[in-house]
DNA sequence: ATAATATTGTTGTAAATGCAACATATTTTT
DNA sequence: AAAAATATGTTGCATTTACAACAATATTAT
């Protein structure tokens, strides 16, 4: 029996790019519609900071799956806008730069969460929760498994 | 009881992002090391156009998920190579560049598949065949629901 | 103690990507 | 028939991204 590679759109890497993409086209869509004045990458930062308060930067970098540079100048621009604050502190006695997110930065999540709540129910008549919970799990597992193969370096 | 909407990093669409990064890097990683001289869109694209003859270059732009001015340099690369040969002709009666692979074309295409093989050999010591196929066929199900929230345009 | 290595963040730069504008030609509308 | 809309591909540009080089500091090795 002959083996036979199979083509790139029927690959898991094509269905994972193709939904990746998708996803992203709806957030965008979905944050334009709601005047977000938020970039999505700056919501996952923001997100992300306020469930690890005083996180340094390249924990951070790892978390919202940025180089350390991007994750800089995300940065800037949330503390251009008053929403985080940066210090400098030490870990592992090493200088680092942690942050924090502002009083203005945590009404702003609040607010766009309030928002982001409408959508993940309008969603939930197309795809139910379950399914989104199921395929989740699923691919966590399948991903962990594969980055046994690979050290990431961020 | 009260809603609280996930954070970012618990959200199905962190897992894309964070699996379809992984899997790219393993591809990167992979054509690197068995010194294949295509990039990734390359090959995607030369696969592609191989099960596609006389394709245009908008449907293979949907289909490589490239929109259609990085498909036609993608396409500019590979007739360098004098991997693909590009013609005019009408699809709905209009003027269209089409493409073919040439001989060469196929000669590399067949020479990647042969290492790919070997390396879809090594992954499935990391994860079955199954189960691959299981969380293809789940991601494409949910995928295919969501898209009726949109109207791509490539 | 000195040198080599590692950690963290910034800057600069090249490549990739997306998007709008344009050119051309065809179809549809008025 | 004329005008408007649509389809296709290219060009140019602005944004994003990745990556390497650097600076500063701390740890580890020799």
């Amino acid at each position: 029996m002959k083996k036979i590679t199979k083509h790139y759109t029927d690959t898991l890497n094509y269905e994972l790019e193709k939904t990746a993409r998708l996803m992203r086209m709806l957030s965008i869509q979905f944050f334009e519609k709601l005047q977000i004045t938020l970039s999505i990458d700056e919501y996952a930062a923001l997100d992300t900071i306020s469930c690890h308060d005083g996180i340094c930067q390249r924990d951070l970098a790892k978390l919202i799956l940025k180089d350390r540079a991007n994750t800089g100048r995300i940065l800037n621009s949330l503390e251009d806008k008053g929403l985080v604050t940066r210090f400098v502190d030490t870990k592992n006695n090493r200088l680092v730069r942690k942050m924090a997110i502002t009083e203005a930065g945590y009404k702003m999540l609040i607010n766009i969460n309030k928002k982001i709540e409408s959508y993940v129910f309008e969603t939930k008549q197309i795809v139910t929760e379950q399914e989104i919970d199921a395929v989740y799990a699923s691919l966590k597992r399948l991903r962990e498994r594969f980055e046994s193969m690979i050290e990431l370096k961020i």
